[in-house]
DNA sequence: CCATGATTATTGACTCAGTCAACATGCTGG
DNA sequence: CCAGCATGTTGACTGAGTCAATAATCATGG
């Protein structure tokens, strides 16, 4: 049996074998530079920060102390590198580069730009796009060093279809839900707007690391002062760091200040992890039926929200 | 000014700097290993392939001969591996690993695979996710050689929504279409799959490269013999490749398939594309009317091919 | 059948990468 | 003031990577 770590641990190796063979060498040495990726590496390094010291170069890269010390002294004997004794601190060498080593620089900068941009226009258009989103993807995911916080948004372009969407694959997959599921999804999207009212609806997309992970729907109900919650759903990735409660609080809160006495929502028991946060956010059970739906037999849920207390 | 080239360029620079600052090291030299990185490459092919010659490990790796003649020999030294003149060809030296040769490997393999799942563990859920897609998404880039085909298959979970949300976002961002027109897709989706009757309505969703890259549904008409053309798109990457002509073609064959006399459809001069995709599949413009929609002034169209030709 | 060219493998020579240990020097916090 | 730490350098060594030369073998076309 494989399972989906092992999956994604062989997935990994996979991406990292043809990294090494198509991409690997690419930013640094164009054919016939003078530079090793090395020395490229250190090259970048020296031009681009403030103030360069060799153990911050060190640091950032994650080379060796002895490499970089004997390449910055092939540099100064290159001609392209100066270094002067810091005056605040007699241990530190502040570094700096020439006008040969900024023109050195400047011409690998050029050709290594040229070599990419040479790789991104042989892709067919298809592959570049997702050649380039993966990139910035992973990018991002060593960037952001900070645990990723999710925030609430309004609707944009692309969430209604975006939300019906989510919710459909994931029922159909966690619950075997069946297409009239997603149906009822887009037909609902599809009235929240017609009917919209700024004034008695609302929706708050949750996003993280830059994808949905999340939305909630503020809709009127039939009877005066009663709204209605729909479309809750968090993501499994997002599950457990709060994105739920965040969309219910936020929907509640809207509710209380539109002047709404009563906040209902359906569901279906089988959704245990969202009837937890109603629960948890002080809706109590006020009918139940069983029903056949979505080519399941389900109980249904009418949960109720005092606001006026 | 900066060009979307040169930020392709710039971003996959930044990629490539993480990838060798955070990722590099990773498939190969666990802490304390044996083997280099390059040594540990040339093991795997050794122990990956069948009959390995040096001269394919050469070609599948992108090394020079001298470099694997060399860590061949030192193998061989190890007692990792055993060569022996190939009966076929007197200049192949077939390559097989003893057995020290494989535990070496295998516990190669066990901690490459530990180290690896270790960072894979460290991360969060929802970068984790998008980690491994993105690395899954480069391979995939790289793996297709030949250029990608669009192919065409039915609806799937999700795919309503994701329609609708596609649709939604490239003509708000193409021509400024307010969310109006995304509620409008989502209606016709959800309609559709409501009185969907397999005798008389069909969908298509064209693929590339493992996404969705264009729609196309069939739908019947109010009149009797009658069916409409609905809800064409193709992503923008994909144009130029054939798969607008595609989905008509395919939508047209089914309406012909089902009996219906005539195919409607409704469009606005605005999509110059879609037009002439239409024009070449046969349709004549057989209404036009000045229209405000989408809170854009437009020029409503309805178009119309003759089955019983 | 043979000359030619391509492929395969090896070796020498060289520079740089990368690791480890030793060492000198300056700074910092009790 | 002193121990400990960070910074930078050097020596010694192995492997990576490049280039050129060489030798053996195979494939091919006249």
């Amino acid at each position: 049996m494989t399972t989906q770590h092992d999956q994604d641990v062989a997935d990994l190796r996979a991406f990292n074998r043809t990294y090494t063979r198509r991409l690997g060498l690419l930013d640094a040495s164009y054919d016939g530079s003078p530079f090793t990726l090395s020395e490229a590496r250190v090259l970048y390094e020296l031009a681009t920060r403030t103030d360069p010291v060799a153990a911050g170069i060190v640091r950032a890269l994650g080379l060796d102390p002895a490499q970089v010390s004997r390449t910055i002294k092939r540099f100064t004997e290159r001609g392209l590198v100066t270094s002067r004794e810091s005056p605040a601190h007699g241990r530190h060498l502040l570094l700096s580069l020439t006008d040969e080593g900024r023109a050195a620089f400047s011409t690998l900068e050029t050709n290594t730009k040229a070599s990419i941009g040479q790789l991104i226009d042989g892709l067919h258009p298809l592959r570049r796009a997702r050649l380039l989103a993966a990139a910035r993807a992973i990018n991002a995911v060593f960037e952001g060093d900070a645990p990723p916080a999710a925030r609430l948004r309004g609707l944009e372009p692309g969430d209604l279809g975006m939300v019906t969407a989510r919710q459909g694959f994931l029922y159909a997959g966690e619950y075997g839900w069946g297409r009239d599921h997603e149906a009822l999804i887009a037909e609902i999207v599809a009235r929240f707007h017609q009917d919209f009212d700024p004034a008695k609806d609302d929706a708050w997309i949750a996003e993280a690391d830059g994808r949905m992970v999340g939305s909630i729907f503020l809709v009127r109900g039939e009877a005066p002062g009663t709204a209605k919650l729909r479309l809750l759903y968090v993501e499994p990735d997002a599950r457990g760091m709060g994105v739920g409660q965040m969309l219910i609080e936020a929907c509640v809160a809207r509710a209380r200040a539109l002047g709404y006495r009563r906040l209902d929502l359906w569901t279906v028991t089988t959704l245990t992890a969202a009837r937890k946060l109603y629960q948890r956010a002080g809706f109590q059970v006020v009918e139940e039926t069983p029903c056949r739906r979505f080519g399941q037999d389900l109980v249904d849920q009418i949960w109720s929200l005092d606001l006026t207390a």
